[in-house]
DNA sequence: TTGACAAATCAAGAAGAGTTGATGTATTAT
DNA sequence: ATAATACATCAACTCTTCTTGATTTGTCAA
């Protein structure tokens, strides 16, 4: 995890946080949490047009935060623990030092 | 911290994702993890126009990331560290459930 | 009280992101 | 072969976000 925030790392943090400001794309993550899904059952789950879809699981997957394989006609994505783990490190980075510090004393945070 | 995502804190992460996925509010944010700074030290350090920093507050500001106070014609913001508890905890929240159980059993994190 | 500075706000425009419906490309079933 | 399914991609449109320069409000100094 970076200590500090220094310029490249910020381009990586706008783009996973960019890909995470949108409703649509935080309801397939969570379906997603239970496992990879085909984007058919998706298109059920949370009735939007496949095109749609199609578009944020995009977003999603450039991001890093999802992989896609193709099996057959269907699609199948499933989330990617280490792009989430990379949000989570971010949002301890961006603390500010004394609050840091503090959690590093409690123990509860993995910094 | 929600184990499930239902609807409403969805669009919260939304919003919190959002104001973080810009450039900009993340230089501003790494400038205030050394504590609380007036908009006239970050107008020098990032170079930005002042009207455009006063945008970019104020995006912060409504999610709730960082928190302002005048003095005299001062302004001054500083990062409120539960914002950014609550990125952390979504962060988490979204991880495959397989994933989450295993950091639970490493203690690596707070969920 | 005049002038200078800090910062918020606004209006206009440029750029970006999201939606929709249509089209294209595999792949499977009949 | 033909038809149907699953999905990606595209073009057109709309909506949102960002930038810029100007105006406005408030505070302090001379």
């Amino acid at each position: 995890m970076p200590a500090t925030l220094h310029r490249p790392t910020l381009a990586r943090a706008s783009e996973l946080f960019h890909a995470l400001s949108d409703e649509t794309r935080l309801e397939i993550l969570a379906k997603l949490r239970g496992g990879e899904r085909c984007v058919c059952e998706l298109t059920n789950d949370l009735d939007a047009a496949q095109s749609r879809l199609s578009f944020h699981l995009r977003v999603l997957k450039d991001a890093g935060l999802v992989s896609g394989r193709k099996d057959g006609r269907w699609s199948y994505y499933q989330i990617d623990p280490d792009a989430l783990a990379e949000v989570h490190d971010v949002s301890i980075a961006l603390q500010p030092s004394a609050k840091r510090r503090e959690l590093k004393l409690l123990g509860r945070c993995c910094g």
